[in-house]
DNA sequence: TTGACAAATGAATACGTAGTCATTACGGTG
DNA sequence: CACCGTAATGACTACGTATTCATTTGTCAA
């Protein structure tokens, strides 16, 4: 056991080194004496080793290691103004939001940030959500979700960390932006109903007022309308199944059905599916269909929709790549990423 | 705009006042030179208010209204050795972990806590986690997934923030632990089969290392049992619907079907479902069905399960119940919390 | 030999807050 | 009036790290 360093501060020296040395946690500067060096060189070690000596640096290595040191992430943070934390601001319910999620999360952590979860189920928890993000002081701010409520958004906009807003056409020009090109993946969708001969069609929306609703069915309406074909529109209520489940009733009753149904989500499909089917209407026999979003539900066996699916992780990538790009300047970028149309049962006429 | 100098000083003392006063955060000194009061004064104001008197506290509010103030949280973590920030480790794929993750995520925001998202998929992300969860000293952490290894746990005793396990009976008597009694809800799932009058039933588990996957089949076997009913093991492979309706394959294949199946989870349970559809094998018609989990997918009128409804709020208090006791010395707590068995369409005879 | 220069390191400081301690003022009790 | 306890507040410091600055050492060219 050498001893004796030049800077011999007997601070804790009254703690017996084996005994329960347990109860406070190692510091760098635990590191330091040691390993018979400054602090700020063991600090050096573990954020720019480059400017450590390959001696030193192994040295300090060993006697962290021999201590089960832990850089303390929140001192790193205070000091370097960085928490290399992003938090996310999500839905509580929606199975969309949560494969967003976990594609997300990792690519976090492939860069060795983290994720600050807040999910929330009223509007009353989105405040509650921006109040602990601005606490906290994290490195970026992604909001998800289609409720979120334009004053809400601006709040957003004061000195802060940048904010990118997922899926949530009704940001453009007030937070940068990243989206699936809805009206383009629906018209896709419209495209290929049209291809198939369809003649009616009518569109089931989740929630009217959403932007992303609008927006899918104006793509709708507009490549059905290049056919001459109209699109009158039903508002489910909400994007769930049940939703879609309940509307399907309205459905059955109509005296005629269209040719074709297309609808507003994979989610609110999966219900007008089962729910027709309670009324002995048959996807794709009696009427044709087609979703959106590419949920992993949709393409199980039981639906096997026709639907756009949406590239998760080149949007997930794109919001990242805005969130700290340093070109902070432009003020409200908007980035719009093509899905593609996975053809599947509901749309094939099964009369082969 | 040529100026910048590459290691500028970003004094703001050239800002004009009013204007754009925003390039540096407000902190608590600024508060209390506005409010002209001490920092320390400031402090308490946020803290414990009840320290302050009520007139000087009006004024630092004002003062902090006026000056847009945000507390730091980092600052304030560092000093007070508590983050309010509460880790969770949580498998990227897996329809229940989401509905966990959720419940959990707004029972903590409710509590003031925040919660920090590790998703993983593969056991060497595990490690990259728990790397960072003890870098940001978080004041707890919540273990999921029936895939940790035992190692990866024991590394999670040493000296550090409260941990529990959820729904991982592995862990038992190495961590804290919260699950749903598994075998006891799949014990009550066999009971209500035999109550049918089953005699034949074909156990069909996910992973056959997973500890859950064990103690359910162990309920199953000893309830079906004590009815003199067999219950062989087959083994799907992955607790997924793919693997789910890969696996009906080799059953739609047996020469003679047993009268029901109880499958490990609710979303293995669909794929079977679907993989027999194709094989022109109907589900409860052929053979009845019941899953486990209690997915809402579960519920959905396509495949209406017979299945154990696990109460993810209650799992989840418990947890958090177990995070924050005081009394940490009992050192292995094992929380079990019954299931519900909700009966659907894949157990009632379709001979009305 | 000497000066210039780079590499390596230690001392000191700042990040923004919470808590400890000391100080002041005040009202009640003896 | 003297004494004491309590409320309210300010000065100061610690939390653990990253970074700046100064110092030391070694190397090379003049």
């Amino acid at each position: 056991m050498g001893d004796a360093p030049k800077n011999g501060k007997p601070m804790n020296a009254s703690d017996d080194g084996v005994g329960r040395s347990s109860r406070r946690r190692v510091t760098s500067k635990d590191v330091a004496s040691e390993a018979g060096v400054s602090q700020a060189t063991v600090a050096r070690v573990f954020s720019s080793p480059h400017l450590a000596a390959p001696e030193t640096r192994a040295r300090v290595e060993a006697a962290a290691t021999r201590l089960s040191y832990v850089p303390n992430a929140i001192a790193r943070s205070l000091k370097s103004q960085k928490t290399d934390i992003v938090a996310a601001v999500v839905p509580a319910q929606g199975e969309y939001w949560q494969s967003m999620l976990t594609s997300f999360s990792r690519r976090l952590a492939a860069q060795g940030r983290q994720m600050l979860l807040f999910s929330f189920a009223e509007a009353a928890d989105v405040d509650s959500a921006l109040t602990a993000v601005e606490q906290y002081r994290v490195d970026g701010v992604v909001l998800a979700s289609s409720t979120i409520s334009q004053q809400q958004l601006i709040r957003m906009l004061r000195p802060g960390p940048p904010v990118v807003a997922f899926n949530q056409p009704a940001a453009r020009g007030v937070l940068p932006q990243v989206s699936v090109d809805n009206e383009a993946g629906m018209s896709d969708l419209a495209e290929h109903l049209a291809g198939l001969g369809v003649s009616t069609v009518l569109y089931v929306g989740g929630v009217a007022s959403a932007s992303t609703d609008q927006i899918r069915y104006r793509g709708a309406a507009r490549a059905l309308g290049g056919h001459g074909i109209a699109c009158p529109y039903l508002e489910a209520g909400a994007f769930t199944y049940d939703a879609g489940y309940k509307i399907s009733a309205q459905l059955a009753d109509m005296h005629e059905l269209p040719e074709a149904l297309m609808v507003g989500s994979d989610e609110v499909a999966c219900g007008v599916i089962d729910g027709l089917r309670t009324a002995d209407i048959d996807v794709p026999g009696d009427v044709l269909l087609t979703g959106f979003d590419g949920l992993p539900q949709s393409a199980w066996a039981g639906y096997d929709l026709t639907t756009l699916v949406q590239p998760i992780d080149v949007l997930v990538d794109e919001v990242i790549e805005l969130l700290f790009r340093q070109d902070t300047q432009a003020p409200a970028t908007s980035v719009v990423v093509p899905g593609s149309v996975r053809v599947g049962r509901t749309t094939r006429r099964s009369d082969g």
